[in-house]
DNA sequence: TATTGGCACTCAACAGTCGTGAGTGCTAGA
DNA sequence: TCTAGCACTCACGACTGTTGAGTGCCAATA
């Protein structure tokens, strides 16, 4: 069992060690913290930790690193609740608050938490999978071309250019946009691709092609809703920590450029709701991202809950970084909340 | 003057160096190219093109390296015209026409290029600064919100929600749509935000704030139109080339990130149309890129012309590249030529 | 005159050697 | 339960000698 003065101990590890990338000492640990004791005390505390694989020795006679597992009870138990300064705070309120678009908030986000925080952020647009259409709008753009706009319940709109093969008059756009509105408003995203199956068989033949050109439009348009998307960024903060990487950065640009990586881990994170959640290195599957903990809180937008965070190397200050995802997914959700 | 001989052993070192990345010296010149001479005459040959410039040697006693100098007589004289595989040609082909979104397009030509030379692909959204508005469509979507979508006569579509304070009725929205257009329509879009300054003055009190909100939102979009966009992929293969990088990526990444100054760099490029441009080390100002080469090649989308490119460290296969970045700027104005 | 073989020279890279010091585990005594 | 002391370990840096790829120069040669 680990004393009091074990746990001690290990914040005191995971602390120094973060800060200084090097593997820590008992002698170093009583100049820098009042324990009161020798360093021979806080060795036999270390041998204890070692035992229950919370710290590790690189080599035989060096000083101590905090395992997945350490990093964990740091996080759970030991770190305390930092919150963010005030300068943090208003640097957050000026630069969001600029933003009048979603995407673009959502990607200031992204800059912003990568600045605050020297990782990489990434922010989850909001899913819109429980999202019903609100409206399907068609216009007339010219060169047998129209456009199609989707807008849903909660506000998010997106358009796509339909191929006609032919121009398209009034009367008859009226009628499409009429029909089309009849067969999917108001009904959920995941319901519309089935509820349009027999929308071309509304027309005459003369229509039909069209319509059935339409419908194709409407279904990828949902499609591509209801795929996730991530705006990333801060990239270049993995070489400042590359060393944490053993030098090897390949596998997390590689995740950050594959996006369907980082999504899974987001999703799988644990969610006790209001809280950010954590995923330390070896704790997440993806072998390539055994150096990397994952941090991420969520936001709601409009009912729908999605994540922020960061991606960085183990080693990082979690205390600090907690706060200011934490800060930064509330300020968000308040942003949403009008 | 270098002889004809000293630009075919230049070619050589290009060759060896981009292959193996080690300092190429002259007997392993005579060993790989069948020159019919001893190495000797190969030294007196490289002290020569070391005279011009044209190559550097690390330290005293060791191979040599092409100088940037060096690169573009390469580039510009000596590189074999390679055509790209058929297999690879297959695969440009079937990427693309994947692909049915003008976004998407891009992207997927992003990605695709940066797969084909195993660099960082950068591929640039048709400028439209010479582009003209269409159309203003506005579209009610509830909650006191309306949806403001702006036509470009190149076919380019985008939109912006407008906060409005109050609901707006069906006939005021005609009204204000009616105005609009009349203000914007067939204009470029560099016209339209001086076009829009008086368009609130044309209302009554009681429309004339929703009026303003509707003209800096119109305002808004045509300036998010004319700010140049990029689609950037294959950041990951940097790490593959880093040491080409002296180690120090940071700089390059950062560049990816900013975008403004990979759009300046492709500016710059000296455009020879129909010809791929390449921008090589010191030739940049940018202090950063010194380690990295830039070539572009330029397509057209609806008469505006932008450009598709690929970053990398100067120590690339000039050759091979070219032919990857000019058959797919080909295959991409073909495909936009439709 | 261009080419070549020979030769002395340079220097990065590698492998050994060794001293230093930070850090450990263990034990006996307070 | 804590601590002082001690023997032990081992990464790291400084230093050394060796090796080999590569050079520049020069005199001989075709």
């Amino acid at each position: 069992m680990v004393s009091q003065r074990g746990l001690d101990v290990l914040r005191a590890i995971v602390q120094d060690y973060v800060e200084s990338r090097e593997p820590v000492g008992s002698k170093s640990i009583v100049d820098r913290h009042n324990f009161g004791v020798s360093p021979a005390t806080i060795r036999n505390e270390m041998a204890l930790l070692e035992e229950e694989n919370l710290i590790a020795a690189p080599h035989t006679s060096s000083g101590r690193v905090p395992t997945d597992k350490g990093y964990r009870l740091f996080v759970d138990h030991l770190a305390e609740t930092k919150s963010i300064s005030s300068a943090q705070r208003q640097a957050i309120e000026k630069f969001l608050d600029e933003s009048h678009d979603f995407d673009d908030l959502l990607y200031r986000t992204s800059r912003l938490l990568s600045q605050l925080t020297r990782q990489v952020a990434v922010v989850e647009f909001p899913s819109l999978g429980a999202a019903k259409v609100k409206r399907i709008e068609l216009v007339n753009v010219g060169n047998e071309r129209l456009l199609c706009v989707l807008i849903t319940d909660n506000g998010r709109v997106d358009q796509r250019l339909v191929e006609c093969g032919r121009d398209v008059d009034e009367v008859e756009l009226a009628e499409f946009t009429l029909r089309a509105n009849g067969f999917v408003s108001g009904r959920p995203l995941s319901e519309a691709q089935s509820a349009l199956n027999s929308f071309e068989r509304e027309f005459e033949p003369r229509s039909a092609p069209v319509a059935n050109s339409i419908a194709l439009v409407i279904t990828d348009l949902v499609a591509a809703n209801r795929t996730q998307k991530l705006a990333v960024s801060g990239a270049a903060n993995l070489v400042r920590t590359e060393e944490d990487f053993s030098g090897n950065l390949y596998p997390v640009l590689d995740a950050i450029e594959e996006q369907v990586v980082l999504l899974k881990l987001m999703s799988e994170l644990v969610d006790d709701s209001s809280e950010i959640a954590v995923s330390i290195g070896s704790e997440h599957a993806e072998s390539g991202l055994r150096a990397a903990s994952l941090m991420a809180g969520s936001y709601s937008s409009a009912g729908e809950n999605a994540m922020v965070g960061i991606l960085g190397p183990t080693r990082m200050d979690y205390s600090a970084n907690m706060a200011a995802v934490r800060a930064v997914s509330r300020y968000l959700s308040r942003l949403l909340r009008t």
